[in-house]
DNA sequence: ATTTGTGTTCGACAAATGTAGAATATAATT
DNA sequence: AATTATATTCTACATTTGTCGAACACAAAT
């Protein structure tokens, strides 16, 4: 039976961005590296971190075939989480200032043209539906 | 000097909201009745949660002119905060997938067809500044 | 003035989060 | 087979968050 999805801390949410973006079984070490710059953590924080992910359901832990390591990998989609936080008092937020969210994402470069575009195509298709 | 704006967590984000959406100094009581049948909080622990919010420089506390009681008022806007988390972790989470997180909202009754036509015009106006 | 009622502040405490050192296991090397 | 490296797991601990009951203050009622 399907997992209860649960709202992630800053930390793990870190963690699960890389191995979203990763879009395969990773190890601790490749995860290290997209840290860098970012938080400087030790391998066993890292290690740790993953751990509750395993115990949440949001990744899963297999061994390296000839390695003494692990490799780890999401069980639970980003958009499924998305979609989940999107239900939450913080989504609630973001939606009570949707453009000032927009607009901010959009100046700290946290979105794409690319995406400006996508998002678009959106509205307009409820623009499109609505009567 | 102006306080440095933090990440707030949910219980406290809740309050902000509501306080927020009030625009005017309001009691405990007030958020109170806001707060029916979202959380059954006791007085105490409303007034706990506000008394965080003072310290962090969220909110002003103040005695209502003729009661016991103490009105409650914001001393960070909303925009101001959206603007904070738009550039935290959540931002840069909110942003990789921008277009599944706007139509989860839209599903979810967290934006408004109003909401989106503001975003509209911002993403219109994007596109035109676009080279 | 006393007593009483009711808002607010304090002190508390369990659970969650951020972070790591010590201990363990086991692959690699000698 | 013994020793050495090193990845992973355990244990730990300080903070932060979620929640209150008890104590305190003071306005209202007697």
């Amino acid at each position: 039976m399907k997992d209860k999805i649960v709202h992630l801390p800053n930390s793990e949410l870190e963690l699960m961005m890389i191995i979203w973006e990763a879009g395969e079984p990773v190890s601790r070490v490749y995860i290290d590296e997209k840290l860098e710059g970012k938080q400087s953590w030790s391998a066993t924080t890292v290690l740790n971190l993953l751990s509750r992910l395993a115990d949440k359901g949001f990744v899963k832990v297999e061994q390296a075939p000839q390695g003494r390591m692990n490799l780890y990998s999401a069980l639970i989609g980003e958009k499924e989480y998305i979609e989940f936080e999107s239900k939450s008092l913080f989504g609630r937020f973001c939606g009570r200032s949707v453009s000032h969210l927009i607009a901010n994402l959009y100046e700290n470069n946290n979105i794409t043209d690319d995406d400006i575009e996508e998002l678009k195509a959106f509205i307009e298709s409820k623009g499109r539906e609505k009567k």
